[in-house]
Order: C-alpha cells, then structure tokens, then sequence
DNA sequence: TTGTACGCGTTATCAG
DNA sequence: CTGATAACGCGTACAA
C-alpha cells in the first residue's frame, strides 16, 4: 500500500509477485486459465500495492473498445427523460447492449455553436441518435469516417445509415380515419415541435413548410390526408403541460371562453399531449369523450396518467430500442447493419365518440 | 481518401504535410499557435487521408482524462429518469460540470451479481453516486484507489467521500409539526422505498429496522418525532401510481370502502407520492384539503401535476446537481473536495387545513 | 502455462 | 514557431 510517486501498474504487480506481466495481465482479465498459486500470488501482490486492475483507457486503446454507447438526444436532456417514448427506448436499447457495454453516454444535441461537436472527442464503439435534427448530422460524419457504427432512430439521416423507423404518416391516417369515421369534422390537431427551435406557435403554411422533423411531418401529413384544412397548434415539446396549454388555445376565445366554433375532436401527436388537452377540455367543463374526442399517439404507459384509457396509436418504443441496441451489436461484430422498419397498432380507447349532435 | 488497410493517424498526417507528428498534434488541439501555412497544409493532408481528428481513446491515455465523469443511479435507469427530482439533479450536474466534460455516463447501480461491476472498466474522470445503497461502495473502492475523484448525493458513504446532504430529518419533522399544529392527530405516512429491494409493504417495525435506504429513514425519523405511532405504507418509489396505491391502502378497507378510522392528514415522503394521495382521495370522493390533508416533501415542478398548489418541503435539486459538479470540478483541480450541505424550505400550498371538525 | 517484445495513437517536454 | 523523443499502461502474437 505504500507506493512512491507513481500510481502501480500492471507491471509493477507483476514485478512484485515475480511472473511476466502478461501473466498478470491475464489474470485480472480472466481470458486464460493460469494457475491458482501463481494467480493468488498476482491478486496478493495487487492488493499491497494497491493496484485496482488495469486501467480502463490503456485496455481501452489496447483493444479498441471502450464499451460506451453514445446516445445522442434531441434537445435539452432533462427534457428527452421526460418523454416515456424515449426512456423507454432507452431501456430497450440499453437491455440489448447488456453484453457488452459498460454504459451509455448521454451526448447533447446542440454543442455550443462554437467549439467542437462533443461527440467527436469521446472514446464510444457506437453511437444511437435518438429524434436528432439535421444538425448533428455533421457530427455524424466524424464518428463515422472513424468507422464508429451510429443507428438512428426516428431521424432524418438520409445516407444509408441504418435506421429504426415507424410507419408514423400510415399511423396517423388511419388514427385520422376513426375520427372521421366517427362523424367528426370539426378536427384540430395539436403536433409536435416542428424543428429543433421547439416554439409553441399556431399552425400555419410557412411554419410547416420550415419543419425540419420528420416525425412531426410524418404524423401530419397523414392526418393531412384525412383533414387537409383543420387548424392546429405546434407545442414546445411532448409535454402534458404543452398539451393543456395548445388545447386551451384550440377551445377558447382571447378571453378565455369556449369558442362557439371550437373542434369537436382533437387529434395529438404524443399521449402526453393528449392528456394535456383532457385536463384543459375539463378545467373548461367539457367532458371527454361525450363533449369532446381527444385521441393521442405512442400508446405509453407513463406514470400519473390517470384512469381513463386513452384512444391513441401504440408504437412499438421497447422494440424500437432494442432493435437499435442489436443493430449495434451486429456492426460491432463486423456485419453490416440493417434499417428496421416498425409499424403501429390503433388502440381503441374511452376518449374517443360521435361528436354530440 | 485511399487508405490501405489501417485507418490513417496522425503520425501518416504528419508525414504526408511534411511536419512532425507534435505539430500536427497541436494543430488538433489548437493549444499552441502554428503558422495559418502549416496549419493549412496539415488540415489538407488530413482531409486527404480521411483522417477524423485524434483518437479519444489515445489522447485519453496520454492525458489520463476522458472527459467522462459517471453517473450511477440507484435502482433501474428507467425509474431514475422519472424521478423529478433525479433531473433535475443530473441538469445542475450537468451544467457544473459543462466547461471540461464531454457527458455523462449512466452507470447500474446493480450489476450482474457475477461479473465486475461495471463502473471499474468505464474510463472515467470522476463518478457521482446518486441515491445508492450500501452495495455500490464496494465497487466505489476499486474506482477510488485509481485515484478518481468521488462525491455521493444522498448516499451513504459512511468515510471521508465529500457528500452533498440535505437536512432530512430536521425538514420532515418541521412538516410534521405543520400538520400537528392544524389539528391532525390521525395522521399516515407513505414513505419511499426502504432499502434497495423496493417493495410495496405496511410499515412495519421490523422492516423499518431492516431498512437500508437514509433518505427515507432520515425523513421518516423526522416525521417520528412528531408521530412516532403512525401508520405508514412503503411505495415502490416515487411515482404517482405508488401514491395512488398507497393512499387506497390508508384510506379504505379490504373491501375498497372508505375506512371510518380513516387519517385526516397523509405525509408523503415524495411530492408524486402526494399527488398520488391526492388522486387517490379525489377518487374516493375526498376533497383535499378540506376533508384529507396531504403533504409532500420536494418542491419539484413536474410536468401535469395539476393545478393544485402543494404544501411541501423544497429541496434545492438543482443547487445539489451543481454543487456535486463543482466538487468535481475542484477535485479534478486537484483541490480536496468538501461536503456541502443543503437545507429544505417550507412552502404551504393549497393541500393542507385543520381536519374537519 | 508462462515470458518476451512490440505496438496501440497520442501528447508533454524540451531544445532549437 | 517547429521537431525529436519519450512515455502513457496495457494486450497479444509468438516462442519456449
């Protein structure tokens, strides 16, 4: 325990326990048998000079891994953890890394404009970008003329990086469709930012044709298809609180009050969202689905929603994840990595019914 | 662009713009001022070679930094991040940390019982050891003897690891002196998670003894103080949900029937826990606070919590996140790192009153 | 089963 | 402002 100025060293512990230091090497990374006397002599002579095992960024230069996974998140991180889509996918990806990664590094998005990407400075083996804007893509470039494999996931890559997607415009019509069917015209919808500005702001041509998110666009362009004039609001961010805030600007006046003309039905873009746009309907004394249909998109089970069952579109966000997650571990291996393409499943709920006649 | 076998280094940079290998090292990392000629003629030649920059995984050999400092969390990720308070946390973390650190590394708390716990093969700067119980420690030693700076949030480190604390008990009796003074007597407490095992029980003196987890000992010490026969459920954490759950095993019968003997006030060791009491409440008909009070302790801004104002004990998260960082930050400086301690605010909101007479 | 020798790709130092 | 040199600490053929 009594070490001069140097911190030991494999080789030290070596020294003192007089075998090679490939020997020692060997026994703290269990790869081949050695024998017990002279691995107990390793692991003695380690413990008095207070060797802690080899160090991770020598093994890590050694061998070429780290056994880091970079994830890449769009937006402020606190937010991303708030979305349940997007932990949830976390948790896919990171069950489907389990064997051999140490852990995921959370990356920002947006590196201050001036200085270097962060992502081009980390020792990763991989990197999963999650909802990214075009922006990052830059970033990408470096990482992947290193050769480090990098998935997306609902992202605008447009190369042939692999990616996970959704089949959110086909969703979204069909989702359009039960709203129609259900004798709805009076439809609004509340959508997701529409770029990486994140701003709450009413729906118009010019702030659509500037969207830079596809999952956004995607999801619009099939409701679109079913209500190509409804009106709508843009929110800050999948948020419950967002929901609220765009519902109440759907449902009343300047002052406050119903709109004679308001919708009949409200179609949103994430759960979170449409349970915002529930507690504004009953802050505002109308009862949902009798007074007002809202219906949501994602199918999560977060935490808090509340009783009533949601009509909305379930994605698959576990098996998206876990998808990326092995994805990753093929191209590790050496094999090519492959998009994987996810479709929804409409899920009839009690917030959804005729409009009242 | 045509590389043989091996990816280019910077050494084949070097040669190929006709400089030595530091000074194209130092044109990378731009510490030192290089002629624009020569900067120009290395930058070419590294685009020429599709060279992307210095490998992290070296310059992190040779600089003994990685810019990677880890964060373990105690039970599954997936919890954590729904954890408000958590968030925050990691945002001030985060945020202290911004000016050396390229990201966070989300560590397990429980590792595969076989294998080395994970933490030991990451190639970090510093660890940050959030909410954990008593098992990381041992890990923590190995990380420790490396010489790598440690600081735990809300955990017990027992020696002379500088923790950032918070006045727990003092905070939970004050609250519990808050409602005594409004007259309640029959008083119950929802209490977070044990010990690292989690699970939903009646609080009982035994568990309580074999209770692992400080926070909620410590708080629960303090509500003693004041209550020291009160009944109590232990949530599966801190989740809305837990607290719905809870609050219908306080409040009513086998049979789902509002119990007579039922409290008149609920402390809950966590605001989501409180609003879960609160639902659970509204669902059976209670209003809150005129016929149940209910308390929280956090003083987090969470998304959709309601409109209702809770009264609560705010815990400065961010300034705990940061102050975490900057001990870092000082270590890392080689300065001795220091304990910080923070102290809760009371905050009265709209959920408490005398019971009713 | 163990030891020898080498290289992984970089950066700090110091001299010019 | 630039160049030569020496580590950084380890893993792994290969030979014994």
């Amino acid at each position: 325990m009594s070490t001069a100025g140097r911190r030991a060293t494999i080789a030290d512990v070596a020294r003192a326990a007089g075998v090679s230091t490939s020997t020692a090497s060997v026994v703290f990374s269990g790869k081949v048998h050695v024998a017990e006397a002279t691995r107990e002599r390793v692991l003695a002579a380690a413990g008095e000079l207070g060797y802690a095992g080899p160090d991770p960024r020598a093994a890590s230069l050694r061998t070429g891994r780290s056994g880091i996974v970079g994830v890449v998140l769009g937006g402020e991180l606190r937010h991303a953890f708030l979305d349940p889509v997007t932990t949830v996918m976390m948790d896919g990806l990171s069950d489907a890394l389990d064997v051999a990664s140490v852990g995921l590094l959370l990356l920002r998005d947006d590196p201050r404009e001036d200085d270097a990407p962060p992502i081009a400075d980390a020792p990763i083996d991989a990197v999963v970008l999650i909802g990214c804007s075009g922006r990052a893509r830059a970033a990408l470039d470096v990482v992947r003329h290193r050769g480090v494999p990098v998935v997306v996931i609902e992202g605008d890559a447009g190369d042939d990086t692999p990616q996970i997607t959704l089949d959110n415009q086909q969703a979204s019509a069909r989702m359009a469709q039960h709203v129609f069917q259900l004798g709805h015209r009076d439809v609004a919808v509340i959508t997701l930012p529409l770029d990486a500005g994140r701003e709450r702001a009413r729906l118009t041509v010019e702030r659509l044709a500037a969207g830079t998110l596809d999952v956004t666009l995607d999801r619009l362009a099939g409701f679109r298809e079913v209500f190509p004039d409804a009106p709508g609001m843009t929110a800050a961010g999948s948020l419950i609180d967002e929901g609220i805030i765009a519902a109440r600007a759907l449902l009343t006046d300047a002052d406050g009050a119903l709109r004679h003309d308001r919708p009949t039905a409200i179609v949103a873009q994430s759960d979170l969202l449409a349970v915002g746009a529930i507690r504004a309907a009953e802050e505002l004394g109308l009862h949902v689905p009798a007074d007002l249909t809202v219906v949501g998109f994602d199918g999560i089970d977060a935490d808090g929603l509340g009783s009533q069952r949601l009509t909305t579109i379930a994605q698959p966000a576990l098996a998206k994840g876990r998808a990326a997650g092995e994805q990753i571990t093929r191209m590790l291996a050496g094999e090519a990595g492959e998009s994987v393409h996810f479709t929804c499943t409409f899920q009839d709920g009690e917030t959804s019914a005729p409009p009242a006649s």
